[in-house]
DNA sequence: AGTATTTGACCACT
DNA sequence: AGTGGTCAAATACT
């Protein structure tokens, strides 16, 4: 991270063809809304792959935003300690079952005293509200919204279990995507925050790659953006605007967003990460290839 | 007093 | 009927 590093502009152009291509065969051969919102979500990652790429040379020698909200911010809300991770693994992202709006999963290991306190160090405000137990796990699940679901209509959700295996690691599914304005907060240029080593595991079948959040953007892309989905056709309804547009968005659209999604968490969430978009750094960046082979599709960084 | 957490009950889905 | 997810009243905390 240190070394300046310039994008690859073969890369760049590989996600931006990809991604016309994906659209392309989404208007020529459209298949089941599911199979379309998938190929979507793939879509977004590719550009959003390609703006990380392009964010990655232009921030050269500059840290880039946190790919993982700084952690800390949430302690005083949360009357947790400071748990330090060990270790994260990206986790079977988009295992969500049909209908099911799960952004990513992902585990981690934490070396606090119980155990428990590493699963709300993601930078966000999350208040607890209810825990079930789930049948063929030793531990309940605890389920969280984010604090700003009623001043903000951020319907962000997750929930965290130990797992049986190692109590020490949680898993943490979340669910929807942040538009409050604290999340916009956490997606601010900021000291980097300490290195932690991502494993990132995708599973084979679901290769859905969760784009960001768009709130967790770089602040720098943010400001600039701007796809065009006027040849999307009829889709463009569907494919939620990068630029804010009153249009486009059935919720909140808060004046200090600049840049911000339409609220689907209810119905037609959107599945974007929280977590995991900032798949490379300078030094290893991957190319996100779902299309031409799923299988293969492993990558591993360090964030 | 205001806010967060706990926990039993309820609901939707399969 | 069983299960997972959410609600909401009670409780705890600051």
């Amino acid at each position: 991270m240190e070394s300046a590093c310039v994008y690859d502009e073969n890369k760049v152009l590989h996600e931006l063809t990809q991604g016309k291509q994906m659209t392309e065969q989404l208007i020529v051969n459209p298949s089941s809304a599911q199979a379309n919102d998938l190929l979507i979500q793939m879509i977004l990652s590719k550009y959003y792959n390609a703006l990380h790429l392009l964010n990655s040379g232009l921030s050269a020698g500059q840290p880039l935003p946190p790919a993982l909200p700084a952690p800390g911010l949430l302690e005083s809300s949360m009357s947790f300690g400071s748990p330090r991770i060990e270790a994260f693994e990206y986790d079977q992202p988009f295992s969500g079952q049909q209908g099911e709006n799960i952004i990513s999963k992902k585990r981690k290991r934490c070396t606090s005293d119980n155990g428990l306190e590493c699963d709300n160090d993601d930078g966000y405000n999350w208040r607890k509200y209810g825990q079930k137990d789930i049948l063929g796990t030793k531990f309940p699940r605890s389920y969280y919204r984010c604090s700003y679901r009623n001043t903000q209509k951020c319907f962000a959700t997750k929930h965290v279990q130990r797992t049986d295996e190692d109590p020490a690691e949680v898993e943490i599914v979340y669910k929807g995507i942040h538009t409050c304005t604290h999340a916009a907060q956490l997606a601010s240029p900021q000291p980097p925050p300490s290195p932690e080593k991502h494993e990132i595991t995708p599973t084979h079948h679901h290769h859905q790659l969760s784009p960001p959040s768009p709130d967790e953007m770089p602040s720098n892309l943010r400001t600039n953006l701007n796809v065009n989905t006027s040849d999307l056709g009829g889709i463009s309804d569907t494919v939620p605007s990068l630029i804010p547009s009153p249009s486009t968005s059935s919720g909140v659209m808060e004046d200090n967003h600049q840049f911000q999604f339409p609220c689907y968490y209810d119905s037609e969430l959107f599945p974007f990460t929280s977590e995991s978009f900032f798949f490379s750094d300078c030094g290893s960046s991957q190319s996100l290839d779902f299309l031409a082979d799923p299988a293969d599709f492993e990558f591993e960084s360090l964030f």
